[in-house]
RNA sequence: GCGGGCGUGGCGGAAUGGUAGACGCCGGGGACUUAAAAUCCCCUGUCCUUUGAGACGUGCGGGUUCGAGUCCCGCCGCCCGCACCA
C-alpha cells in the first residue's frame, strides 16, 4: 500500500535513475514494431531551461510515452542547437571561450531536462558544435555544391564598421549596429548562397500536401515564397537603351503614365554619372530607413531623369523617374506606373502632377468616373484601353500577355519573392565553410572544395575576442593552407555557415548517426518523416522552410528519399504571467513573482509589505521580470505537478497563463491521485457497472484527446474519473478504474505513476506497460438522459433506455407533466425525436 | 495595405447543429480539529413584486433551422504574420 504523501523529492530521482538503467527510451531502428518519431525543436543552450521549453517538451513527452504504450517503437531524441552569436557575445563580455561556455550550458540544461523526467533517447544526443556533426554538415555542403545548389555572388550586406562584421537585418536598429551603436554601412561582399529558389515551385506545391500543419504556417510560407504572375517587357528609352519592367497588372497598361527605376538601377547610376543632382537624390534614397514604421510614413520621392520611355501600344513618350519606392531586388528593379490602379503610383503622380487615367471601372458606362482620393485596385472591366475595352481584368491580362508574346516585345513570367539563401557569416562560432581559395595568380583553380578525407575542417581553439572582427580571419595560421588542386599557396574560407543550416538537417542525424557519413538513407527511411514536430510559431518561416528545402536538396543529391521532413506540425502557445511593478519617478521598476506576495486582493512586495501594481498577463521575459524558473518550481512542487500544469486548462496552441494558484492546484491533484492509489483494495470484489462504463469511456476519450493533442481535455476527463472513483465503493471495477487512471496519467505524471505502479504490485516499469484495453461494449450506456423541449426550449429531462424507439420517446415526452403544462393544450404540429438525445415538440 | 486568427461566468476554458458554462482556479458556507495545516461536503452566469423545470444569457445586428456558441450575411473589438513585392 501507499504511504501518507507522495514525495517527489525522493520519487522523481528514483524513477529517473530506473529509466536510465533500463535504457527505457532508446529507440531501436531494427525493431519490428511500427515506428513513431516525435520531435520537439531542439534548444539553443543559452544557460538555463526556461518555462517555454518545459511546456514544449512536456507535450512531446506525453506523445512519446503514449505511443510507446500503444506498442510503437518511438524515437524521441534531444540535442543542442549550439552554434550562434550569444556564445561569442559571452566570449567578448566575460573573456571565456565560446565552446567552453556552450558545453557548460549544455551540462546544466541537460540536468534540468532530466529533472523533468522526459522520456528522451539520450544515446543519440549531440550538439551542432560537435566537430563530428559539423564535419558531416561540411560534407553535405560539398554535396550540394557538386549538385549546383551552392554558388558565390557579390551581394550587399549590413556592415558594422566598429565590430567589423556583417549584421542581420534584425541586428540593425535605427540604422545603427545593435551592439556597437555605429552607423551601419552597405557593403558589397562575396558571399555563399544556397539555391533555395530552385525549389520555389516545389516548396509552394508541397504546402498543399501538409494537411497536418497549421493553416497559418502554410499561409505564412506561401506569402514568403510569394509567387506572382505577370508580364515582363521592355520600354525603348529615348537614351537608346532598353528598360525591362515587370508588372502583375498588364491589363492596366493603357493607364501607364510614367516609368520609374530604383535608385540602385543601372539606368539611375548612368544618369547620376554626370548629374550631381541625381547623385544627391540617390544618396537620399539610400539613407532612408528600412523599418516598417519608416516606410509607412515615408513620402514618395522622385527624380525626373529627362529620359522618356515609349509606350509599346500607344507610342506615347512617358517620363522616366528615379523613385525611392521602387526596389532593386524585386522584379527588374523598374516599373511601369499606373496611378489609377496602384496606390503608390497614385501618391507619386499626385505629388508630381502626373496624369491619372482610369482604365478599370465598375462598368463601361463609368469610364469617366473620377477617383476618390485613392487608387482603385479592385475588379471591374477595362475602359479607355483601345482593344481591351469592356474586358474583365483577368481576360485583359491574358490578352495583353498574348499580344506582347506574339509581337515579341514581352512575355508572361513568374516572379518569386523568395530570394536565394545567403549563408555566409563573418563569425567564429559556426560551421567553417569547407572551401579553399587558391592564391595562384593565374586563377585557374579558383575556389576549391576541401577534399572529403580532410573533413572536418575544425575550428581553431586558440582564438581571441578582445578585438573586433572575425577571429578566423585574423588567426595567425589557421587560414593558411595549400590548394588541393595545384598544391600552391591557398587560403581557407574564413566565413562560417548561418546557424539555420545546422538546424536544417539535425532531425536526420537523430534518426541515423553512422560515424563515416551524415546518415544512412535506409535507416532514415525507417523513421522519416517526423510524425509529430512541436515548436514555437516563431519558426514558422525560416527554420521550417529551410528544413523543407534541405530535405529536397539532399533528395536531389541522391542522399535520401524523402520530400517533406515533418508530416505533422504543432505550434504551441507561450507561457505568460502577470507583471508586478512600481513607478519610480518616470521609470517603471519590475519585480519577479518570487519577490511578491500575491493574494486575491492584490500583490505586495515581500521586502516592505507595500502594494505593487499588477500588470497585464504577457509573455515571460527577463526585462519585465515576470519569469518563473523551472528549477524552483520543480523543487517546490515536483516534476509531475509542473508537467500536469503545463497540460491543464489552456489548449496547447494558446498561451498558458502561469499562476501560483494553478500550480498549487496541480500539486494537490498529484496527492489526491496518490491517495486514490492507496484505496486500491486487493480483496475487493463485485461489480460497479456504472463506474466500469465510465472507466472504459474515459480510456477511449483520453486516448482520442492525446492523439489530437487536446491535453487540456484529457486532463479534465482524468479529473472526472478520479472524482467518480473516489466516491465509489470498493469493488473489482473500482480497482480497475484506479489502475486505469494510473496508466492514463502515466504519460503526464510518470514519476507518480511509477511509484503507484510499484506500490500496487505492477510488473516492471509503467514506462514499459501497455495502454489499458477498452471494452467496446461498455462504451455505450444502456440508459440515457433525454432532453425534452417545447419549441426548442428545455422543459424537462427524462431517463430512457438507450435503444428506446422514436415512438416510445415521443410517448414518454408527452407524458411529462412539465411538458404538458408548457404545451397548455396547443395543437401539436410536429415532434422531432433524436434517439438517445432529445425530443422537441413543436406546436 | 495584404493575409490569418479570436471574442462564452470573476479567471483559464468545455460543448459531432441537439440539456451552454464540463474540468480547473478564485470566492462563499459548512464538517473534522483545543487550534492550525491537510482533507472532505455544499454553493458559486444575470434578473425577478410569479423562487418557477421562470425570464434573460456565448461581442453587436440580421438570416437559415423544429432547434444556432456552432452554419450564412453585415458590423464592432482585440491579437498575430507579412509589407513601398510593382
Amino acid at each position: 500500500m501507499t504511504g501518507e504523501r507522495f514525495d517527489p523529492s525522493i520519487a522523481d530521482g528514483r524513477w529517473q535513475a530506473a529509466w536510465d538503467e533500463a535504457k527505457c527510451f532508446e529507440a531501436d531502428s531494427a525493431s519490428d514494431k511500427p515506428k513513431t518519431y516525435v520531435l520537439e525543436m531542439f534548444p539553443y543552450p543559452s544557460g538555463r531551461i526556461h518555462i517555454g521549453h518545459v511546456r514544449n517538451y512536456t507535450m512531446g513527452d506525453v506523445l512519446a510515452r503514449y505511443h510507446a504504450m500503444r506498442g510503437r517503437e518511438v524515437l524521441h531524441p534531444m540535442g543542442w542547437d549550439a552554434f550562434g552569436m550569444p556564445a561569442e557575445n559571452a566570449a567578448m563580455e566575460k573573456g571565456v571561450h565560446p565552446g567552453g561556455w556552450t558545453y557548460a550550458n549544455i551540462e546544466t540544461m541537460k540536468g534540468q531536462l532530466k529533472q523533468l523526467g522526459f522520456a528522451l533517447d539520450w544515446s543519440r544526443e549531440f550538439a551542432t558544435c560537435d566537430a563530428e556533426y559539423y564535419g558531416h554538415e561540411q560534407a553535405l555542403f560539398i554535396d550540394l555544391f557538386e549538385n549546383g545548389l551552392v554558388y558565390r555572388k557579390e551581394s550587399e550586406v549590413n556592415w558594422d564598421p566598429v565590430d567589423m562584421t556583417v549584421l542581420a537585418n534584425e541586428q540593425v536598429i535605427d540604422g545603427k549596429g545593435w551592439r556597437s551603436g555605429a552607423e551601419v554601412e552597405k557593403r558589397k561582399l562575396n558571399q555563399w548562397f544556397l539555391k533555395i529558389t530552385d525549389f520555389a515551385e516545389d516548396l509552394l506545391a508541397g504546402l498543399d500536401t501538409l494537411e497536418d500543419w497549421p493553416q497559418k504556417v502554410r499561409l505564412m510560407q506561401e506569402n514568403w515564397i510569394g509567387k506572382s504572375q505577370g508580364l515582363e517587357f521592355s520600354f525603348d528609352l529615348s537614351s537608346g537603351d532598353k528598360l525591362p519592367v515587370y508588372t502583375t497588372r498588364p491589363d492596366t497598361i493603357f493607364g501607364a503614365s510614367f516609368v520609374a527605376v530604383a535608385a540602385d538601377h543601372p539606368v539611375a547610376q548612368a544618369v547620376a554619372a554626370d548629374d550631381a543632382t541625381a547623385q544627391e537624390f540617390i544618396a537620399l534614397c539610400k539613407r532612408g530607413g528600412t523599418t516598417a514604421a519608416e516606410l509607412e510614413t515615408a513620402e514618395k520621392l522622385g527624380f525626373d531623369t529627362g529620359i522618356t520611355a515609349r509606350h509599346p501600344f500607344t507610342g506615347a513618350q512617358l517620363p522616366l523617374f528615379i523613385a525611392n519606392f521602387v526596389l532593386m531586388d524585386y522584379g527588374t528593379g523598374a516599373i511601369m506606373a499606373v496611378p489609377g490602379h496602384d496606390q503608390r503610383d497614385f501618391e507619386f503622380a499626385t505629388k508630381y502632377g502626373l496624369p491619372i487615367p482610369r482604365v478599370v471601372a465598375p462598368s463601361v458606362d463609368e469610364a469617366a468616373k473620377p477617383f476618390d482620393g485613392e487608387a482603385e485596385a479592385g475588379e471591374g472591366v477595362l475602359v479607355n484601353s483601345d482593344f481591351l475595352d469592356a474586358m474583365p481584368v483577368e481576360e485583359a491580362k491574358a490578352e495583353v500577355i498574348s499580344r506582347a508574346e506574339k509581337s515579341g516585345w514581352g512575355k508572361g513570367t513568374t516572379v518569386w519573392r523568395l530570394r536565394d539563401w545567403g549563408v555566409s557569416r563573418q563569425r567564429y562560432w559556426g560551421t567553417p565553410i569547407p572551401f579553399i581559395h587558391c592564391l595562384n595568380e593565374d586563377g585557374a583553380c579558383g575556389v576549391v572544395p576541401v577534399p572529403r578525407d580532410q573533413l572536418p575542417v575544425k575550428l581553431p581553439e586558440d582564438v581571441s575576442f578582445d578585438t573586433p572582427g572575425n577571429p578566423l580571419l585574423r588567426h595567425p595560421t589557421w587560414k593558411h593552407t595549400e590548394c588541393p588542386k595545384c598544391g600552391g599557396a591557398a587560403q581557407r574560407e574564413t566565413d562560417t555557415l548561418d546557424t539555420f543550416v545546422n538546424s536544417s538537417w539535425y532531425f536526420l542525424r537523430f534518426a541515423s548517426q553512422p560515424a563515416d557519413k551524415p546518415f544512412d538513407a535506409a535507416e532514415i527511411a525507417q523513421w522519416l518523416p517526423v510524425d509529430q514536430y512541436i515548436g514555437g510559431v516563431e519558426h514558422a518561416i525560416l527554420h521550417l522552410l529551410y528544413a523543407r528545402f534541405w530535405t529536397r536538396a539532399l533528395a536531389r543529391c541522391g542522399k535520401l528519399d524523402a520530400k517533406e521532413p515533418f508530416a505533422s506540425l504543432f505550434t504551441q502557445g507561450m507561457v505568460t504571467h502577470e507583471t508586478y511593478s512600481r513607478k519610480d519617478g518616470p521609470r517603471e521598476v519590475y519585480y519577479t513573482p518570487a519577490e511578491v506576495d500575491r493574494s486575491s486582493e492584490g500583490a505586495v512586495l515581500k521586502d516592505d509589505g507595500q502594494p505593487v501594481q499588477i500588470g497585464k498577463v504577457i509573455k515571460m521575459s527577463k526585462s519585465k521580470k515576470n519569469v518563473v524558473d523551472p528549477e524552483d518550481i520543480i523543487r517546490d512542487y515536483g516534476a509531475d505537478a509542473v508537467r500536469w500544469f503545463m497540460l491543464s486548462d489552456s489548449p496547447p496552441e494558446r498561451d498558458l497563463p502561469w499562476s501560483e494558484a494553478g500550480i498549487e492546484g496541480c500539486g494537490r491533484f498529484v496527492q489526491r491521485l496518490w491517495r486514490l492509489f492507496g484505496q486500491f483494495d486487493e480483496a475487493a470484489s463485485g461489480e460497479d457497472k456504472d463506474l466500469a462504463r465510465r472507466t472504459h469511456q474515459t480510456i477511449a476519450a483520453v486516448a482520442e484527446d492525446i492523439e489530437a493533442l487536446a491535453f487540456n481535455k484529457a486532463v479534465a476527463r482524468i479529473y472526472e474519473l478520479t472524482s467518480a472513483a473516489e466516491k465509489a465503493k470498493p469493488s473489482a471495477d473500482r480497482n480497475h478504474a484506479i489502475r486505469s487512471l494510473l496508466l492514463m496519467a502515466s504519460p503526464m505524471m510518470p514519476h507518480l505513476a511509477e511509484e503507484g505502479w510499484h506500490a500496487l504490485g505492477g510488473e516492471g516499469l509503467v514506462a514499459k506497460a501497455a495502454w489499458p484495453q477498452v471494452d467496446e461494449a461498455l462504451l455505450v450506456n444502456d440508459e440515457v438522459t433525454i432532453a425534452v423541449q417545447h419549441k426548442g426550449k428545455l422543459r424537462d429531462t427524462l431517463t430512457a433506455p438507450a435503444d428506446a424507439s422514436k415512438d416510445d420517446l415521443e410517448a414518454l415526452a408527452l407524458a411529462s407533466e412539465k411538458v404538458q403544462r408548457s404545451i397548455d393544450g396547443a395543437q401539436i404540429r410536429k415532434v422531432i425525436v433524436v434517439p438517445g438525445r432529445l425530443v422537441n415538440i413543436v406546436t
